[in-house]
DNA sequence: AAGAGGCCCTGATAGC
DNA sequence: TGCTATCAGGGCCTCT
């Protein structure tokens, strides 16, 4: 479940351990991801050079000296390892396995550099991996994509502007990329408990102050979640390694019939389907 | 056109 | 023990 926090961690990790490598050798186990890796990928690869990883949104993008890019986007269950080539591994990711222990099934493309190993794990294949040729592409990838929360475009005319008139439920824009790029099911949750505005409360109803709110708490949560090394859920071997630690905060996801935590309030954490997604709030505290 | 819902996929877990 | 059903959720696609 790597929304923008846990993509951002892997982002600075991976940023720290291969920028300036040269890519030796790809091997690929499985071709089927959400989109089918081409035959050529493997080739395209070799002999480029990381220039550096950024990030936009939920997706890593590494930049190679020769001004064509990757993207990687992880899914669901992606995850990131790096191994040294001694077979030790020096480093994993934050997400689902943060086990010390590299996964053995669904270690489906491997990077070779220098001393060095990438491998792409993915059990459920909703992550890809995918070429482009120069920026333009790449802008063109994003452009159907909202601003992140902490873009100044994210702001208080946009906000209102998006939800004026509109019949969805805040939950479901918090979730939709067009309006706001980044969050994901969890955090949504947690932003609008602190907004203490219910999830499913309307678009059009929400008053200017409300719209401020989303604002700033989208912007504190994730922030939040980056300090604290994104959010590792059922991190069922909870070993060492960079295992993320926000979980840990969590208001209300994931807590069900628990006593909503605000001081104030006696209210009880509900879980409710909204299209088909989990979705936790306080229906005493939040309006 | 907005919004709802289906689908892709595997693994963990619950219930019988 | 082994079977089946359910849930997990990002994003693309289709349907109304």
């Amino acid at each position: 479940m790597p929304e923008l926090p846990e993509v951002e961690i892997v982002k600075q990790s991976l940023d720290q351990k291969i920028k300036l490598k040269k890519i030796n050798k790809v091997i690929i186990k499985n071709r089927n991801l959400r989109f089918k890796i081409p035959l050529k990928f493997e080739k395209n690869l070799i002999n480029k050079i990381i220039k550096k990883i950024t990030r936009f949104s939920k997706y890593l993008i590494i930049n190679f000296t020769d001004n064509t890019f990757c993207i990687i986007h992880l899914g669901m269950s992606g995850t990131i390892h790096l191994v040294e080539e001694s077979k030790k591994k020096i480093h994993t990711n934050t997400s689902f396995y943060s086990s010390q222990k590299l996964p053995i099934k669904h270690n489906h493309i491997k990077i070779y550099f220098h001393k060095l190993k990438m491998i792409y794990n993915d059990p459920r294949r909703f992550g890809f991996f995918k070429l482009v040729k120069n920026k333009n592409e790449l802008l063109e990838l994003f452009k159907n994509l909202g601003p992140e929360p902490f873009s100044k475009l994210f702001n208080l005319m946009y906000v209102c502007k998006y939800l004026r008139g509109k019949n969805k439920n805040i939950k479901n824009f918090l979730i939709d990329q067009k309006f706001v790029s980044g969050i994901g099911n969890i955090y949504a949750s947690e932003i609008l408990y602190l907004c203490k505005i219910k999830p499913t409360k309307r678009g059009k109803n929400l008053s200017k102050k409300e719209c401020k709110k989303i604002i700033y708490f989208s912007r504190y949560i994730l922030k939040k979640s980056i300090q604290k090394g994104g959010s590792t859920i059922r991190d069922f071997k909870n070993v060492l390694g960079y295992t993320g630690k926000f979980q840990n905060e969590f208001r209300v996801y994931q807590r069900e019939n628990l006593t909503c935590p605000s001081k104030q309030c006696e209210g009880i954490i509900k879980k409710k389907f909204i299209t088909n997604r989990s979705t936790f709030f306080c229906s005493v505290c939040q309006k």
